[in-house]
DNA sequence: AAGTGGTCTAGACCACTAT
DNA sequence: TAGTGGTCTAGACCACTTT
């Protein structure tokens, strides 16, 4: 196992006290440069905190700081009693951001929403398993249409419990006004949402909706919302024609800034 | 706004120094659970961490390293001079973990691999790019064949840097044997890799290898990976049968253990 | 026993925001 | 000016692993 030696390695880099990027930030950046450069290769053992402490002069919790911003951002893993070690690359530890769907809407202001359907319907058999209510029960349903540019990329289904001893009917139809949820404006009724992302094939309805020819891929965005009480109000799915998306990300050392 | 204050609100919890679990983390647990319940509700304003200080018992470190870690959860804002909030749900904060995809193999260990053609051939412009070589130079062109439980659920395309001059041909055979790209066993010779999933219909070739009818959906993968020279030694695609890949995740309030 | 990471203290000083 | 979050110290003690 290779071990970091500061006999072998030139250690060059120390903290700057004047700067305004804080003592920890500079030595996460130093450590991630470190990992980058293949001067820490995958496997290899860190410091240990104690030397970290000394050569760069900051205090144990300063390195504690910067050991766990480390281990957050899935590049070294720690073993109580034997060290802290480089992560080698791991597909699984792969996150993507639904952020970039944002980026979509709020990047180029030109996104319109419009209304295709708004009415009260009972709900059906899966409609009701969702939200957890009776078979029959009335709820609202609601259909969108959002274009980019003027062209439709999004279609957005949405089935909202219709309770009327509630009255808040108007407010849940704000909710759902998509821009509040995505940039959480609106989400104050809101406690926690259930969110899952399927690939499928756009059937004839929503071909002809989005204007892509047949078959045409698409993502599949279900979601269910639940109010403070966990009780689900609304449940639907956003789908998204699969040539207008795409979401990116990296393993392993990213840039460091 | 709603503040949260002592005198109206129960303060029940308290931390138990005796407990195996550390001080941070029922302090985390006990906020998390406030929010949860609804004590807290997005847009509050939580008690300062002198306030939270004195009221648990703990230092401002500890205080601090709480607010640090329900930041990182994307459970509060802070805000310097101003105060902490909790935050409301926003579906832009949404991730997604590829380790649901690893999941698909090792949770069922019935992963068998076919190796369905392994050749050198010439980069054609786009490998090329790709893999930034110029076109016509000899590449590995492998493909895979992944099956669960005797059902053909993956279909993997990569095309690997062949240089003749520098012998890790079986190195690099043994890093892409995927086993060791999801658990990270065989990523010490990869720095990074760049990774985008989008939706797409499988084409006919596909479909077949993988027995589905016409049209199917699927996630389709792309990776490319970089050595520690920063040079990309592979790029390709896993395909995954839209029927057999959710990715499923929550936003706001997940729950609390 | 020696070395490692993990937790925690009781303050200090700073930067920012509101009044 | 008062209150807030943000950084940092110089230790202490503990749990764990290795020799």
């Amino acid at each position: 196992m290779r071990t970091a030696n500061a006999s072998t390695e030139e250690q060059s880099e120390c903290i700057d006290r004047d700067s305004y990027e804080p003592a920890y930030a500079q030595l996460v950046n130093i450590l991630r440069r470190q990992i980058a450069d293949g001067m820490l290769r995958p496997g290899d053992q860190l410091p240990s905190e104690a030397q970290l402490c000394h050569r760069y002069q900051v205090s144990p919790m300063t390195v504690r700081r910067v050991i766990n911003i480390l281990a957050d951002l899935g590049m070294v893993n720690t073993a109580q009693g034997r060290g802290t070690f480089v992560r080698p690359v791991e597909l699984g530890t792969a996150i993507f951001h639904l952020q970039e769907l944002q980026n979509l809407f709020s990047d180029k202001r030109q996104t319109a929403v419009k209304i295709l359907e708004a009415r009260v319907v009972p709900a059906d058999d899966k409609a009701a398993r969702k939200l957890t209510i009776t078979p029959g029960e009335p709820t609202i349903f609601i259909r969108r249409l959002l274009s980019t540019e003027g062209e439709p990329t999004f279609y957005h289904r949405e089935q909202l419990i219709y309770d009327p001893t509630r009255p808040i009917v108007e407010a849940e139809m704000e909710v759902t006004s998509l821009q509040g949820l995505f940039s959480g404006t609106g989400g104050t009724i809101l406690k926690r949402g259930e969110l899952s992302i399927e690939a499928t094939v756009l059937n004839e309805e929503e071909a002809r909706l989005l204007h892509t020819p047949m078959p045409m891929a698409a993502f599949c965005i279900e979601h269910i919302f639940y109010d403070f009480d966990d009780r689900p109000i609304s449940w639907g799915q956003f789908i998204c024609r699969g040539d207008r998306l795409r979401f990116t990300t990296t393993v392993g050392s990213s840039e460091v800034v």
